[in-house]
DNA sequence: ATATGAAAGTTAAACGTTTTCCTAACTCTG
DNA sequence: CAGAGTTAGGAAAACGTTTAACTTTCATAT
């Protein structure tokens, strides 16, 4: 590989202006400028990142750190903070735990899995990060990384349990209001609601945002109406089934895999779903536009929360205040066959 | 950030020393090893890479560049080097060309997607990785990457064009030919086909599974019943029909998406798959265990082809001659009630 | 003619490591 | 006790940059 040193013997020059002109920093005479410019070519040469930073202290990079690769939307994210570093050009690296594929979904061993985080900040660390992204959905653990106060750390998709680590999210409230809202301009009056799990976030904001739409349509929430799943797809098809005999119009699964169930459920009777029951489900999973009919529901701004963590993470970086808040994106709200009636 | 040096006059010792301790080279006695691994552990010594790598001039570090993160299946991939990586005790970085999302799947330019992987690759020297597995399936941009002689390259989920560079695919042709075997051994003997549009080596290689397989078992290959479709779910749709019309009792598709379609077609008209028909995909998507019935089908094996790209990797930055053919692995065949009927 | 200052370059130190070579002290061996 | 070998440790150079401080040159203003 080619070095600055090389250049200036070639160009005659010292390596001092060879550094100048590379950078365009200082005055050099625009002949010299255009040798040395072309013999760096000619010797094809590219700078030595690990010279560079470790000479100027800094090393415009980001570390991301993703519980998983592939579980989860992380690939989506990932491109948004990819983006945006791009954009300003920023660096990343990106640090992959596999905790899922380690530990299955039980997490059977915490004392690993932050044994885990932390060797991947300290690597990141080393790699002189100005900065990490945390992607992931398990605040016990992000917690654990704000002992390590030196770098900056931003939360994309999970709510850091630590007041200083600015995260990004998005705004499942909303999104359930403008769901359920759907549903309301429709004339639904009875809609049934199949929750995730009770323990989870998730739940408790879908719930709110359904509860406060129907209010603000002046429908009074009957909570006879609502049933709690597992997120599973037969829960949906259990669930469906109390909820028909109850008499709804409509349904909102707090995911769409439950919503597929309910679909699964309504086909076997012969529920012409659309027309006689309208549908929707939450997340724009594969499978919601996959399914006949196609799911109504709510994408999280995937790619945007990744990009909005990069931002937020830049501004920081550039001497900023965090946001106070946590940054909320809204979800986009797809409506399909399951709300519209077959394909026109 | 504590370095090497303050550990050296913390614990009075010189820097080599130091150095020594936290290499384990050299001899040092036990009583100052202990103290300056204690010194270092107060101080929260985390080495910087970057001296590290400039000084030794080796960065252990791969790079990864993939065409888009978010399309094909390169999550899995990248995990899988990741996997190997870490065990390796290698370091990777990513670069992600978000090259659909640019310029869709049209390509419209040619010069400056080149241009795009050349940066990538120009960056990833910067960073003095010591070779590059390329994930994507654009053979004419891998063939621009080989120009750069410098760094070890090897291809994953695509062949390169370039001899020299070694190449980790999954053996289409042997799953074809295993799953055309289910269909044998359930007895059919008119077996309908849908390929991939014909300029895809894929669909080359997946009908001669297909035919092989017939072959081996003493069934004549009919060409009547092969129709060519365009990876689209409507296209299945469209030719099951035919196939149906032409008498088959099962049908391969050359992916899960067009399988979904004969689905489409079996379903609207009350055809019983799994029994009345045996129906096969290929790829495994997410589709495939989520419609109904489940599909049979071939999963190309993602997570190994990146372990073995970055293993590959490895045993040539270790010295060791490539591979002299590609590297070949087998897809899991995946049998579901489209082939076995009803779940039991 | 002299002072001022900008322009064009150079010198050399520094970033945090690793590593080669060196020295001193000790322990054997015969 | 001399020589050899081993152990423990240190001094200093080097990796490829950046950058502060400096020098030289030359145009311009007084």
């Amino acid at each position: 590989m080619a070095t600055i040193r090389e250049i200036s013997e070639k160009a005659n020059v010292s390596i001092a202006t060879v550094s100048k002109v590379l950078n365009g920093k200082g005055s050099v005479n625009e002949k010299t400028r255009q040798t040395v410019l072309q013999v760096a070519r000619q010797l094809n040469y590219r700078p030595n990142l690990n010279a560079r930073n470790l000479k100027s202290g800094q090393s415009r990079t980001i570390g991301i750190i993703t519980e998983d690769l592939t579980v989860f939307n992380a690939p989506e994210i990932v491109d948004g903070i990819a983006a945006a570093c791009d954009e300003a050009g920023y660096h990343y690296i990106l640090g992959n735990l596999r905790f899922y594929k380690r530990y299955g979904n039980g997490q059977k061993d915490l004392k690993e899995s932050n044994a885990l985080v932390h060797a991947a900040v300290n690597g990141m660390l080393s790699k002189q990060v100005d900065g990490i992204i945390y992607i992931g959905c398990h605040s016990h653990i992000v917690v654990s990384l704000s002992e390590h106060t030196e770098p900056k750390f931003v939360c994309a998709y999970c709510i850091s349990k630590d007041e200083n680590i600015p995260s990004v999210i998005y705004n499942d409230e909303k999104a359930a209001y403008d769901l359920t809202e759907i549903l309301l301009n429709y004339g639904d009056r009875r809609i049934g609601m199949i929750t995730g799990p009770l323990d989870s976030s998730h739940t408790a904001n879908r719930t709110r945002g359904h509860q406060r739409a129907l209010f603000d349509h002046g429908v009074p929430y009957d909570p006879c109406l609502t049933f709690v799943g597992d997120w599973e797809r037969d829960s949906g098809y259990a669930l469906a089934e109390k909820l028909i005999a109850a008499g709804v119009t409509a349904i909102f699964a707090h995911n769409d895999l439950m919503a597929v169930g309910v679909l699964d459920y309504c086909n076997e009777k012969r529920i012409n779903v659309g027309r006689d029951l309208r549908l929707i489900g939450f997340d724009d999973r594969e499978v919601a536009s996959v399914c006949r009919p196609r799911l109504s529901t709510a994408a999280p701004p995937l790619f945007e929360i990744g990009q909005a963590a990069a931002r937020e993470m830049l501004s920081i970086l550039a001497g900023n205040k965090a946001s106070e808040q946590n940054i909320m994106l809204d979800c986009s709200i797809i409506e399909r066959e399951s709300t519209l009636g077959s394909k026109p």
